[in-house]
RNA sequence: GCCGAGGUGGCGGAACUGGCAGACGCACAGGACUUAAAAUCCUGCGAUCAUUGCGAUCGUACCGGUUCGAUUCCGGUCCUCGGCACCA
């Protein structure tokens, strides 16, 4: 009989539903299994059939913890305030809230189509103003330590829109809409000092079992560097200049400097500076380009001699030349840096372009052709003091020399950067702070959140920039929460980024209304141990929702250091063109019409097998087909089943190693290799052309978790006790695994002339006795002299002759 | 440019810790069943040469190295993908 996916696949899911399998139960008596998937962003063309992918992979892995006994929580929400929303919105005058809604009512059903085991009792939602009160509630405590702050900080800016852009909105340096060239437009802006807790970030990465790419990912983006704050006198002034270097045994190499074009000192000594239009002609067309553009190593130097303003070198006494270029940003270290063309790439560059002198102070290359950036074996030379020594010797000499003289101090810096945390948009979480005139900024009171987002007219923003909530009066002027005078709200909203930083928080006690979540629940369930998410999340999202653990942590909130025990990455489903998926290229497959055609199971099969889960793979059509001919298959083995107890005998041994194959493969991310396993025992039962009952049982079981509905179909059929999801993972026996005789390999010369069958347990003098008096090899080393003989038990034996 | 990952048959991929390259699936070809087709089942399937049979040589992006032996380790080159802080 044919399988008819849609009947049974729609009769399990209303099954589950109807019965609340997959609800994670209060009690935590069981031992406790939290899965977790990032949540989606519900755009308004559904799901493509990328989402699925990771979804499954956790799925897979919660099913099978279920069936091994544990309380499994396994949930899904929607990080639904965002950009895409908010523009839709605006275009079709319809409220933000309304498209939400629609959408994700949209991926809800598809999800459900796919039959995940999702706790859908526990669903969140970040806009939702119970879920966001407590968004709101977070920035406040980290507004009461002291980690909120606001700084002037510059935004995309599209002056004929009036606009502030996304990144992502600035095309080739201009405006996504209007193609007008984009500038940078200084803003005060509320930041998170994320900067606070970088070490403990780095270092508690140590506690945590990521994939070693993620936790590569992070410590570079972190950046941590150890260094020297160095002071040079600036001549005619009792000021000095400060400058950040990794390199201070490179001092003596040290011929001019560069400082950012913002840098304070430029306008502090504007009445000695001889060239200020020069320099702020300079200053403006750096604020048009991105950072991106301005740091890339490969474009053209420019720059411009600050004229008027030398500085002198603390070692040499000699007075050099201070420029300003753009590759220096205000942002990291002091703004300024000694250049030292002879052993860093870009000054080398910059002082070949404007003549400046370079001088070796390392030996080892020739500072003609290149800079020596070596910092391991390089002997200083032309360095007085630190003559002769190694690059690492120096460095401590000098840092040491630099210290007791009071020109410097040792110093670590990070790349990391404080977190930008105010957008001037509607769709986002307003920032619950109202200003005023007496008591600065206040914060909102705890029993008047959620601050919820007012009803506008428009959701686009002001003229000069700010949030539509600024078109409010009403909602603007408020009082002071603290003294009770005039005051005004904060207009800016929260980036998308907050309610995606503590929403596995919120998971385990969704609806309680007296705190994020209850410690009780917070401490059975925490940490999340296993989560996986997309690469392309690895730096900003993981580390931004570790920062807030990590104060919350602190505030004596969440049970745990960490967040995230386990973290593993998928790849992307690329289209069938091999190049990503979008509505733009045209090769976006929608997971409904293969549901429809397929089934859910041979999707979620599929997308499995298609091959390594952590790299990118197209999709193809045609292999497709190929999962469901599986399924097929397996539809039919019940026609194969004869009584008996037990495993047949002719099947124990591969029954036992598939079990032993797939419940490894599940937990290492090797879901294809899994599946082909199964197929691999399909085979070998059509070879038999019979199984017993316990063979079937064992191969459903396996099966589940990768095709729930198939399975408890034939499960039900079969009339086995009770729900397969609630049946038991099955065990392997290590004495089937073994087996007792093995082929091995004859080589001569390291190329295979001859394969033997012997025994699994043959030692190595016996290989070498076996090997030796084959026939073939005997004709082969005829005449020759034997070198050596190499014996690898179960494997090969490898004559070398001469 | 910087940080990270990857490159294996016609295609997706497999290969434990350096030990038979190509498991499993797709596509394709031949056969069985059928009036026929589809479906299903069986067989073959890296390349070149040889072919009655045994076989031989080459082959894991490219160049080089270490080793009895390299897809795997080391050095260099090229190409593709993810991220680069206001897309999510």
């Amino acid at each position: 009989m044919y399988y008819e996916h849609l009947k049974v696949e729609k009769k399990w899911q209303d099954k589950w539903d109807e019965l609340n399998c997959f609800h994670a139960t209060e009690s935590t008596e069981k031992e406790k299994f939290y899965a977790l998937v990032e949540f989606p962003y519900p755009s308004g063309q559904g799901l493509h059939v990328g989402h699925p992918r990771p979804y499954t992979a956790l799925d897979i892995v919660s099913r099978k913890r279920r069936l091994e006994g544990y309380n499994v929580l396994y949930p899904m929400g929607w990080d639904a305030f965002g950009l895409p929303t908010e523009n839709y919105a605006i275009k079709n005058k319809i409220h933000p809230a309304i498209v939400t809604k629609n959408n994700i009512e949209r991926f809800k059903a598809q999800l459900k189509s796919l039959g995940m085991s999702f706790d859908w009792s526990r669903e969140v939602n970040t806009t939702d103003p119970n879920y966001y009160k407590w968004t709101q509630w977070i920035f406040i405590q980290l507004f009461n330590k002291g980690l909120a702050y606001k700084k002037e900080f510059p935004i995309n800016w599209c002056p004929s829109c009036k606009v502030g852009l996304a990144n992502e909105e600035v095309v080739g340096g201009g405006c996504e809409r209007c193609g007008t060239e984009v500038e940078q437009k200084v803003k005060n802006q509320w930041m998170l000092k994320i900067t606070e807790y970088a070490e403990r970030l780095i270092k508690d990465l140590d506690l945590v079992d990521y994939i070693d790419r993620v936790k590569i990912q992070q410590k570079n983006w972190i950046g941590r560097s150890e260094g020297m704050e160095v002071d040079f006198k600036i001549k005619n002034s009792e000021d000095v200049f400060r400058v950040f270097t990794t390199r201070p045994d490179t001092l003596y190499g040290a011929t001019y400097m560069v400082m950012s074009p913002e840098h304070p000192y430029i306008e502090k000594y504007a009445d000695h500076i001889e060239n200020m239009d020069e320099l702020i002609a300079y200053r403006d067309n750096a604020a048009k380009k991105s950072e991106f553009e301005r740091t890339e190593l490969s474009k053209e130097k420019t720059g411009v001699e600050v004229k008027g303003f030398r500085a002198v070198n603390p070692v040499t006494h000699e007075e050099i030349p201070v420029w300003i270029s753009d590759y220096v940003m205000m942002s990291y270290g002091t703004g300024a840096i000694m250049a030292v063309p002879g052993h860093d790439t870009r000054d080398w560059e910059f002082a070949k372009k404007f003549n400046l002198p370079i001088i070796e102070v390392v030996s080892g290359g020739n500072v003609d052709e290149a800079a020596y950036t070596d910092n391991a074996d390089g002997i200083l030379v032309n360095s007085e003091m630190i003559n002769g020594l190694k690059v690492p010797e120096a460095k401590a000499k000098i840092s040491d020399y630099l210290e007791t003289h009071k020109i410097g101090e040792r110093k670590v810096n990070y790349k990391l950067r404080d977190w930008v945390f105010s957008r001037q948009r509607y769709w986002g979480e307003p920032i619950p702070l109202v200003y005023c005139e007496e008591c600065g900024w206040v914060p909102v009171e705890e029993h008047n959140l959620p601050l919820t987002l007012p009803e506008v007219d428009n959701y686009e923003p002001t003229d000069n920039g700010e949030s539509p909530l600024a078109h409010i009066d009403e909602w603007v002027n408020t009082t002071c929460p603290k003294c009770g005078g005039p005051g005004k709200r904060e207009t800016d909203t929260m980036p998308q980024w907050a309610g995606s930083s503590w929403y596995f928080l919120r998971y385990t006690d969704p609806h309680n209304d007296e705190a994020l979540a209850s410690k009780e629940m917070l401490d059975y369930w925490l940490p999340i141990d296993w989560y996986n998410g997309g690469m392309e999340h690895t730096t900003l999202h993981l580390l931004y929702s570790r920062f807030w653990h990590k104060f919350l942590f602190d505030y004596g909130v969440v049970p745990t250091a960490e967040p995230y025990q386990k973290r593993t990455s998928h790849g992307m489903i690329l289209g069938e063109n091999n190049e990503k998926m979008s509505k733009s290229r045209g090769n976006v497959v929608n997971p409904d019409e293969i549901i429809e055609e397929f089934g859910a199971d041979t999707l979620r099969t599929y997308e499995m097998f298609i091959g390594d889960f952590e790299k990118s793979v197209p999709w193809s059509m045609n292999s497709l087909k190929g999962c469901r001919r599986f399924l097929d298959r397996v539809w039919k083995l019940p026609e194969m089943i004869v009584e008996g107890e037990g495993y047949s005998k002719a099947l124990i041994k591969p029954v036992h190693k598939t079990i032993k194959k797939v419940t490894d493969d599940f937990e290492t991310l090797k879901f294809n290799t899994g599946i082909a396993a199964l197929m691999t025992l399909i085979n070998d039962i059509s070879k038999e052309g019979a199984l017993s009952h316990d063979d079937f049982k064992a191969f459903l079981l396996l099966l589940n978790p990768v095709a729930p509905h198939i399975t408890e179909e034939l499960w039900e059929q079969q009339g086995y006790e009770g729900l397969l999801h609630d049946a038991k993972w099955p065990v392997y026996e290590e004495k089937y695994l073994v087996d007792d005789e093995v082929e091995i390999v004859l080589q001569i010369n390291g190329k295979v002339r001859d394969k033997l069958v012997v025994a699994a347990d043959s030692t190595k003098e016996e290989l070498e006795q076996i090997a030796l008096s084959s026939q073939r090899v005997e004709e082969l080393i005829e005449g020759k002299k034997i070198v050596k003989i190499i014996c690898v038990p179960k494997r090969l034996v490898n004559i070398v002759v001469k």
